[in-house]
DNA sequence: CTGTATTTTCAGAAATTTTTGAAAATTCTA
DNA sequence: TAGAATTTTCAAAAATTTCTGAAAATACAG
């Protein structure tokens, strides 16, 4: 397997971003590799590609399959076990956006909500509570909506985030439709 | 400085979850440290607190500052820095969220941007460039759709969070309001 | 079953990131 | 301008993460 240039500079730069979409090194470059090779590879075609070893490539597959953004495969004839990328790129995206939030928000509303448990003993437990709170209801509100977003189908999807500034107008129009003057929402 | 317990547990959760976050640990808990007292504190304050050396909190004051999460502040007769949480907390949500933006996505748009520059130089390469531009478009609308967001002002942003699946409802008044047809049941 | 193909595991090595602390630089006061 | 207070820098140490590769486990064909 031979990696166009453009291929190569794809997968390092995944790889060096890496880090910062969640996953190390080599996980992001064998993620990008088998996003833009729509063919099905076998662990071995990998670890050569990519010049990494056989059991790292294990490990990768199997963080990537946590992840659900690979899919293993079976070639007729051939009994090794063949991955590919999980889907198009809007549904990689979508897993991949799924993941985050449940990976970066999740682990932080649950503290929030037992640190919210106890009564505050003193005056200073109180304030902080009180920052807690306001943290814990940015983050709720944060996590549903990225929730809906997720569940929303690609077509209503595309057109909210083609809306641009018009989203502004969308919500007086709501207002308007509702007879909302502006005050607090009914709607929780 | 003596921490509650409460605030101790804050303080490491964030630091944990730091790197997801896009900071490294010490980082993570000066920024949980100033976001849950509202006082302002120094190097040193910060240092006793959290247990770590001087230099480190340099090195995370300036990291923060890079990042616009936290400000400078004089206390009248006392030479040393002061520093508090840039703003409210939604202030400092719309911040991270900015600043992910654009680590997480710029860079990576402009690579891909590079490569679709070149032309393909066969048929391997042709494919491999439809995929990229597939991912391209995606990132570029989801940046875009971030950019929009961060710009709009709290009241709206949180009218347009509680929406839920009202969403897609607000969508189709949309279609109706300006005329373009398909109600309900537009076809996938 | 037996033997071969394939995948997984994991201890240690390598690479990377974070942290320390002392020295250097800077800022301010008198 | 001297010198004290404060902050920054950065080389080296420590901590953490990633990667390798050989051995163990598993799966399967005959």
């Amino acid at each position: 397997m031979k990696l166009s240039s453009q291929a190569q500079a794809f997968i390092l730069h995944f790889g060096e971003m890496g880090s910062r979409w969640g996953f190390n090194r080599t996980v992001g470059q064998m993620f990008a590799l088998l996003t833009i090779q729509s063919e099905p590879m076998n662990a071995d075609q990998l670890a050569q590609a990519l010049k990494i070893s056989r059991g790292n490539v294990s490990m990768g597959l199997k963080e990537l399959q946590s992840w659900r953004l690979v899919e293993l495969r079976h070639l007729p004839g051939d009994r090794k076990d063949y991955f590919t990328a999980a889907g198009s790129i809007w549904d990689l995206a979508r897993t991949v956006f799924e993941e985050r939030r449940k990976r970066e928000l999740d682990p932080t509303l649950s503290l929030l909500r037992e640190l919210l448990l106890n009564a505050p003993e003193d005056k200073q437990e109180a304030e902080e509570q009180k920052k807690i709170q306001e943290v814990y209801n940015l983050l709720e509100l944060l996590d549903r909506f990225a929730n809906t977003l997720s569940r929303l189908e690609q077509k209503d999807l595309i057109k909210l985030m083609k809306l641009g500034s018009g989203i502004s107008k969308l919500l007086e129009l709501k207002n308007k439709a509702t007879g909302v003057q502006g005050g607090k929402s009914t709607a929780k």
